[in-house]
DNA sequence: CTGAAAGCGCTTACAG
DNA sequence: CTGAAAGCGCTTACAG
């Protein structure tokens, strides 16, 4: 079935069909009507490819995303899509695995879709050259692109920096002098970068400083990552009191390994995590942990592409405010 | 840049580069290397839809998800591209709402792409009339389509029914004799109705029958659905000594709720779950689940598929095997 | 092995 | 308001 087909159905010209489709104004009520009956009989549907080749236009925004299975990103996702699709903006999600290269992945879409702009989730903008070259905006979330200097590239970002501070301050505050901290591999992950450079921050407010090799464990984003990286810091740091880890999921595969090693939470250790996702208020303990505003990142997120695709504006640096919630996780060892 | 551009750069005519494009052996060494040194040199990507097009074939497979954010269709996604790609097929993956329509998303992608076949991830072939109508093959993941008796619908499914008589038997193993059950409603979800059926399979071999309006709580398929049903199996049932959700994540939304209400888990309640995601493995305490076989269901069901498109075969309605897989969340009550 | 040409299904000036 | 026609970028018989 085809517009030619329908055409032919109504007696109409393929012209007239092409217009009753796209709801163009310049079509009579009768012609309106009697294509319409056809097509809803034949459940007709154009063809997307040939659609696409002659408008030769920009398809919407494309959503790249790092890695799959990643509840923070899940959370932004879902409501950056109705921002967009408010706007009248229609979006393609393209998943990546964390090893792909998402300036290739940009690279091929760019060409095949032409998008207005791209949202690139747990990017990292140093890899994305590519992008920087063309003038498609572009908007970085989780990771700030501020240091690129690119017109076209934006970014919005928890202030992973301060939120760190914030943590590590609140652990001091409850006592903890022994804390060991499981991150990412900060040369490549730049909220790791950040969120460490705030952890020494605000060590030194306290008059110490982090033994990289000792007190900092570099793991993965996952279960099994903040488990074995656990392991680690409790051979080599005896008397610890309070475990840091950069996301809930890190966190929670350290409360697994402590009590795998008979160690209760937050009775004999305390353990932070980062993220504030659903699952670290049913987790058990419930954790303390930093919440980023997932709903915000996602909306500015989505109103400064636009912005940039409307207005032509030059990039964006965007931080958004975090909390610090609080669980069960950690534990008041002042006086103990 | 396009492939006539390609052709005038190379000295070649379009339709050798596009042989060249292709891998067709009909072309000269010759030809290959200057056009592939223009074509590189250019970084040059064919438009996808002038070629989809003109090829007007099908487009691979058609992956869809009924809701985000699963872990085990996940699981199951991951394994079953790599399948797919090692059989050469292309897969495309769309992911659809708890609440949207999958057979209507399926009609559409139907006209658009053409694909092979389809795998429907979390989906009711009793929704999916449409499917069974046209002949193009369908696998269903997690729900039977064995009562639909259509010759172009498979289906692979973990065995819910003997699955949950597994883990009841379990339980009453254990000395529980009040049980409660968190499941979705029967009447909508298939795996909820099977479980439950396996479940007063399981009670009436034990001379008990499920009072479906104090002991059985319906909840969605999420934290917060597993918390507000313990909370009404509480309320109705103050002796309970066990509770069996059907999935991972509401169990661990009930162990939530019981801490919050004051009881151990183990030590007060037992509870049980289903899935055996790998949050089942980290939470406190670790769960006590089913194991579903996802690597087992994503390559039989991605052969079933191809089978059915390459050899056209009839529909094969296979069954996977679970395991009971023991955490730390039931407690042995006999003799307590 | 290669080129010229037809045509996939659509949209959109253009002319009426 | 409507139709005839050009053309988006590609592939593939066809002829050589």
């Amino acid at each position: 079935m085809t517009i030619k087909e329908i055409a032919r159905l109504s007696g109409y010209g393929v012209g007239t069909v092409s217009r009753v489709l796209n709801n163009n104004p310049n079509v009579s009520d009768k012609a309106r009507k009697a294509i319409m009956k056809v097509v809803e009989a034949n459940n007709f549907q154009p063809n997307e490819n040939a659609r696409r080749l002659r408008i030769q236009t920009h398809s919407g925004i494309a959503i790249i995303i790092k890695g799959r299975q990643n509840i923070l990103f899940e959370e932004i996702l879902e409501r950056m899509q109705i921002a967009f699709e408010n706007a009248d903006y229609s979006c393609s999600v393209y998943y990546i695995d964390e090893e792909d290269d998402e300036a290739a992945e940009a690279a091929r879409i760019q060409k095949e879709q032409k998008p207005y702009g791209f949202v690139m989730l747990g990017s990292n903008p140093e890899l994305c050259n590519f992008l920087s070259s063309g003038d498609v905006p572009v908007i970085f979330v989780t990771n700030s692109a501020a240091s690129m200097n690119m017109p076209n590239l934006s970014s919005i970002t928890t202030d992973d920096y301060g939120a760190a501070i914030c943590m590590i301050d609140y652990l001091f505050d409850k006592g903890h002098t022994h804390i060991g901290i499981i991150g990412g591999d900060p040369q490549k992950s730049r909220p790791s970068l950040m969120r460490l450079s705030g952890c020494q921050a605000a060590f030194m407010r306290h008059g110490q400083t982090i033994d990289m090799k000792k007190s900092y464990a570099y793991s993965r984003f996952s279960f099994e990552g903040g488990y074995v990286a656990t392991e680690k810091l409790l051979e080599d740091n005896p008397d610890l009191t309070a475990i840091f880890a950069m996301s809930d999921i890190m966190a929670i595969g350290a409360i697994r390994a402590l009590y795998d090693h008979g160690k209760r939470v937050p009775a004999d250790i305390s353990v932070a995590g980062f993220d504030g996702t659903e699952i670290s208020r049913f987790c058990n303990p419930v954790l303390t942990t930093i919440w980023q505003n997932t709903e915000r990142m996602a909306e500015r997120g989505a109103e400064i592409l636009i912005q940039c695709i409307e207005e032509e504006t030059p990039a964006i640096y965007e931080t958004v405010p975090f909390n610090l919630q609080e669980g069960g996780s950690v534990h008041d060892i002042r006086g103990l």
